[in-house]
RNA sequence: GGCGACGUCGCCAAGUGGCAAGGCAGAGGCCUGCAAAGCCUUUAUCCCCGGUUCGAAUCCGGGCGUCGCCUCCA
């Protein structure tokens, strides 16, 4: 079975077959760290994060790199507004940015170079341009002239000419064609700057991706990827770039990933549409803002909102549970019967056959342009089999002989999620979360005068347990509605009730 | 105006030639002291019109609609 990947230069899947056997070279576009960045921007580093995990787990060597550029306009803008320095902003939000990939649980790059550590490379990268005939300098400034490199629009399908009769371009005399974009910008008062064979400057377009991927990876490396919206002019001109200066193929696999909408619109800083991925991880668990970005191909434009995320946190539950109950039945015995049931052996070899098919069927449909919703699917059907065991069918047998079969069961629904990067908590409660009224549900139910939390619930369970005992619903009904409006879920099952919370 | 993507159940969403996955929500049933959880059942002539094919959500043509890129943008 062969990994099929969408390829944006032929608009086609095409099989995945990397330069070298076993190894995969990724470059991912990092950020321009201007500010936080939000939950579109993460929607991408996300999306290549499991494409990295999954090739990993495929059992491929994977080198990703992925940039910080550190210098660019914006900075220097947004370091203006603030009377900082750009290295200042700059450095704040590199920061910033590795903290919030980290809360994602994003895998670090193999390589993570800045832009501003790079410089000399850039600059020998525009000699090289302007020596090929790619490149001209003007009064400090230096150009790169798209009509020099024959393949310029084919990775965006797009045709130089068809492009001028656009003209949003800004006209700019001083360049040969107004389509071409500035390798090296003389420094103005106050900007950053380095010393070049042009005078002072900084670097223009984004010059530290094509250098960067050279020297890390070597070319063509394997798959480069970015958002949709890179693909032009981004992406194009840094194919250009590359290309050019190289003479070389520059990239195997071009990906590119779909954009996060909100209200069906593009979700940008430009349109101030845009949530902070850090706010969204203070309200929802990272494995459920993963879960709800892996519920939609990656090439698809996905609708961001709380609705969803709600859902999302419910399905959560849903994989979670069976994984629970298993865990509460292995301590507690619970689930176990008087005796084996004619059914038995059907039932094992169904949930049997179900787990073998799943480890199957969840490889054919990452393989596909790691179809994670597809995967997710096969997931689900097997915490469906596997719920249906436990309450419907043997549980964990007569003398816990079923372990062994739901034990495999449990890890092959937590495998695929590991390989997706959603971290199972079977106990989602902090102390520090519950909320303060329950210590005085504890004192007036259960006598209760302690300051642990735990403890708290604890003693609530029992007292409840005694007064169910008792058959005296009135009281057990009374604590599990004023549990439940603290925000807590009272669940009686066989083996005894069970007090959760943030569920 | 040019280039590209998309339109599948109430909502979200897989599926790119052979009987339409999955999640969320709803309805009925089972289980339960009542709930919760779980299980079972249940809802799709796949935007419209033509065409190709034994056979199309899937391929082709034409509409209609939505989105992205063409300026910084993940």
């Amino acid at each position: 079975m062969t990994i099929r990947v969408y390829n944006t230069m032929t608009r086609s899947k095409e099989e995945f077959v990397p330069r070298e056997p076993e190894k995969v070279a990724m470059y991912v576009c990092g950020p321009t760290v201007y500010n936080h960045i939000h939950i579109g921007n993460a929607r991408t580093f996300l999306t290549f994060d499991i494409i990295r995990r999954y090739l990993s787990w495929r059992g491929f060597d994977v080198t990703f790199v992925q940039n910080v550029t550190d210098v660019d306009d914006k900075i220097i803008k947004r370091a203006a507004e603030e009377g900082l320095s750009a290295a200042e902003v700059a450095e704040t939000y590199t920061r910033e940015f590795r903290l919030a990939m980290e809360a994602l649980d994003i895998l670090r790059p193999s390589r993570q170079p800045l832009a501003t550590e790079t410089i000399p490379q850039m600059i020998h990268m525009v000699e090289r341009l302007i020596a090929g005939g790619h490149a001209y300098e003007v009064d400090g400034d230096v150009y790169f002239s798209v009509r020099s490199f024959a393949g310029y629009g084919k990775l965006s399908g797009r045709d130089i000419d068809d492009l001028e009769s656009g003209a949003r371009v800004d006209v700019d005399e001083r360049k040969q064609d107004p389509l071409d974009f500035a390798l090296w910008k003389t420094a103005k008062p106050g900007e950053p700057r380095w010393p070049s064979p042009w005078g002072e400057g900084r670097p223009g377009w984004h010059l530290e991706c094509s250098v960067m991927s050279e020297e890390e990876l070597g070319l063509p490396f394997d798959i480069h990827g970015g958002a949709s919206d890179l693909i032009f002019p981004h992406h194009e001109n840094e194919l250009a770039q590359s290309e050019a200066a190289t003479g070389e193929m520059f990239v195997k696999y071009w990906m590119h990933g779909g954009l996060l909408q909100v209200n069906a619109e593009k979700m940008s800083k430009s349109l101030g549409n845009f949530m902070l991925l850090k706010d969204v991880l203070e309200a929802y668990p990272t494995p459920v803002v993963r879960l709800f970005m892996m519920q939609t191909h990656y090439r698809s434009p996905l609708e961001f909102s709380t609705d969803r995320l709600d859902e999302a946190a419910t399905a959560y539950e849903r994989i979670t549970g069976p994984l629970r109950d298993l865990e509460v039945a292995k301590r507690s015995r619970a689930r176990e019967r008087a005796e084996a049931g004619a059914g038995d052996g059907a039932w094992a070899t169904r949930l049997a056959k179900a787990v073998e098919d799943a480890k199957v069927r969840f490889v054919e449909e990452m393989d596909d342009d790691f179809n994670t919703a597809g995967g997710l699917a096969v997931v689900f059907g097997l915490v469906r089999e596997m719920n249906a065991f436990i309450w419907e069918g043997p549980g964990v047998g007569a003398h816990g002989e079923h372990l062994p079969l739901l034990e495999r069961a449990a890890t092959a629904i937590k495998e695929p999620l590991e390989v997706l990067g959603i971290e199972i908590t079977l106990q989602p409660v902090r102390v520090s979360e519950y909320p303060a009224e329950v210590f005085q549900l504890a004192a007036d139910y259960a006598g209760y005068t302690g300051v642990v939390g735990t403890e708290a619930v604890d003693a609530l369970r029992k007292a409840r347990d005694v007064v169910r005992s008792e058959k005296n619903w009135a009281v057990a009904d009374a604590m599990r509605d004023r549990l439940q409006a603290l925000g807590f879920t009272v669940e009686d099952k066989p083996d005894g009730s069970h007090i959760t919370y943030g569920r």
